[in-house]
DNA sequence: CCCTTTGTAGCATGACTGTGCCAAATAAAA
DNA sequence: TTTTATTTGGCACAGTCATGCTACAAAGGG
């Protein structure tokens, strides 16, 4: 048959390209003129594998969530694993949470197309069900590391974990919008910060 | 002459249906046209009292702060007055950040508009210079509510200011950001929490 | 060699946009 | 009443957009 080629490599690409557009230049210009160019495609090109403009900013958003999720998920088996010292665990807590932030090219890229997507959301059904897993997702996380944290005594007493769950993710998120203005520096130290007040002393 | 109109009060009508506009439909949705529309007028008026669409976003991005800056001051005197018992500064406190938080029908309007500018302003100079405005007043908000409870002794020492500053303005922006999954009660909660911790013991 | 399937390319259409420009209505001033 | 500046209304154009549809190229099976 024709030129042999992936269709889920392909998606990818093109989902990338989607990536560079918002980035650069807004969710707003990101039509399927604009990606196909991006991408070095012709619009027919990118039009044979997504069915519309909706379906390939829906796929572009959750390939992006998808993305991120594994990158987290790959610190937490060393996060629960009990063998790892205090000491080391501090260190990987903040290098997952600093995932979340706009610390280096890459998540800074990360953070300000997942920015575009979320207020996209607000106004698009298809979006919000994405971003819902997002959000998600992030409480999730954060919460599994405060758990494991917990039980391995490493917590303040008493702290109601659903409470710290939501300030911690909505710090992460703050964060997150402040792309440009708040130095890497200084998000990392309001994370490390933040993390300190939730320490036990010992 | 003609229909005794007062011009500045125009744009503001106009504004107002920029920010319904926003709400309900997304800021890509608000072109003269539809903007026209929700404030009951031609689009040739609306251009009367606007350059182009572009002053028009700008216009109505500048409004949203100048009307988010005035109910912020408002709070304020009653939380640098000395005489203020200690009790009283926490309620006012909360009162005066929680204005940034999504938690009545009109904040969360505000929010939802204010984050459709934010992320709009990340590729667009025009609309960055506000948003740094909007950045900048909020952390020097935070920062003088900061040094006021600190000056009347109602922090814990040894904190780093500029620190909590942006650990506590990321949190409001945080929560902000999520409208419709956290709810209000939530959002309450964590704020006062955090605001607890802040506090000195006594 | 032909044929079928897959990928690539792009034309045509209708909708929506901002804006330049013009005309009418209005009401205060002369 | 006449004049005149302001306000209102909208036509017309060029640009961009998504999308339905068609046409062609490529490559492996018959």
């Amino acid at each position: 048959m024709p030129k042999i080629v992936d269709p889920g490599a392909r998606r990818l690409e093109i989902a990338e390209a989607v990536f560079r557009v918002i980035q650069r230049d807004g969710l707003a210009q990101a039509s399927l003129r604009s990606v196909a160019e991006e991408a070095g495609l012709a619009i027919g090109s990118v039009r044979h594998y997504f069915r519309g403009h909706d379906e390939l900013i829906v796929f572009a958003m959750r390939s992006l969530g998808d993305r991120l999720e594994a990158r987290l998920l790959g610190h937490l088996p060393a996060l629960l694993d009990p063998s790892t010292p205090r000491s080391r665990r501090q260190e990987i807590t903040e290098e997952l949470l600093g995932e979340l932030l706009p610390l280096t090219e890459q998540t800074r890229a990360e953070t300000d197309v997942w920015l575009a997507f979320s207020a996209a959301a607000k106004n698009r059904p298809d979006l919000a069900e994405e971003a819902a897993r997002m959000y998600d997702g992030v409480r999730a996380l954060v919460r599994r590391v405060l758990d494991g944290a917990n039980e391995a005594g490493g917590l303040l007493e008493d702290l109601d974990l659903a409470v710290e769950t939501e300030r911690l993710a909505a710090l992460l998120d703050g964060l997150a919008l402040s792309t440009g203005r708040t130095s890497p520096e200084l998000m990392r130290t309001v994370l490390r910060r933040h993390l300190e007040t939730l320490r036990c002393p010992e």
